[in-house]
DNA sequence: TTCTTTAATCGTATATTTGCGATATAATAT
DNA sequence: ATATTATATCGCAAATATACGATTAAAGAA
């Protein structure tokens, strides 16, 4: 990237594109189906599902976390994974607050030009 | 990525994570809010708003166009870009078909663990 | 205690993304 | 015809992301 330009944006503009790069990959929309799916997904019925190894499936996970999309608990020697509903809300309404501006100016949503 | 797993997901899985993945970076959201907000925008006008060189804000555009997220169209030496509707419809649709199935098993989105 | 199981983390190789300046291209203005 | 303007593209450097095997850590079983 040379500088990371990241900060001279809003914190609105980098919540959006910090949620969308949480499921920018399909490994992870897979990863997040499979919970959603089972309401409820220990990580190991993931690795077995999905066409990675271990580790790689474990990192998504974290990055998954961390952008609050599921939440974990650890029940034993397993980890257990659930959908944070309450973030998919949050992207939802952020989501339309941005691109149903133009959608309500413009009922037909026609564009103007193009 | 020393391999390229993409292949390995289904068509649904990647559609979804390449549209996530055009709006996985800040400066494009801001590219996409100024659009939607004037309803069509001159390239000169997001340049001046951005900040970021001609260069890479161009760069930017071409990977909203080739996720069909914005349509352009060059009218004499300007490039008049606009929203398109049609694939974030489309978006809208498939992320909702991929994360409410356990919501509507679960009406009120607890999850069972965590 | 020792072995096994499960999952996280470390180290590393490779691929991709981001960003810029320089250059190219093409329309318009002089 | 030449200069100007607007934008796309090229080439490169630096930063990040992706993937894996090996290792570690911690709980449970023998």
């Amino acid at each position: 990237m040379a500088q990371n330009k990241k900060d001279e944006f809003s914190k609105r503009e980098n919540e959006l594109a910090d949620f969308a790069n949480a499921i920018s990959h399909p490994a992870r929309v897979a990863i997040l189906k499979q919970i959603a799916n089972r309401e409820t997904c220990i990580c190991g019925e993931i690795v077995e599902v999905l066409p990675l190894a271990q580790s790689t499936v474990s990192q998504h996970l974290k990055e998954l976390l961390k952008a609050e999309l599921i939440k974990g608990e650890i029940e034993g020697t397993k980890s257990c994974y659930c959908i944070n509903w309450k973030t998919f809300e949050k992207f939802e309404k952020t989501f339309n607050e941005f691109f149903t501006k133009a959608n309500s100016n413009n009922p037909g949503k026609q564009a103007k030009c193009c």
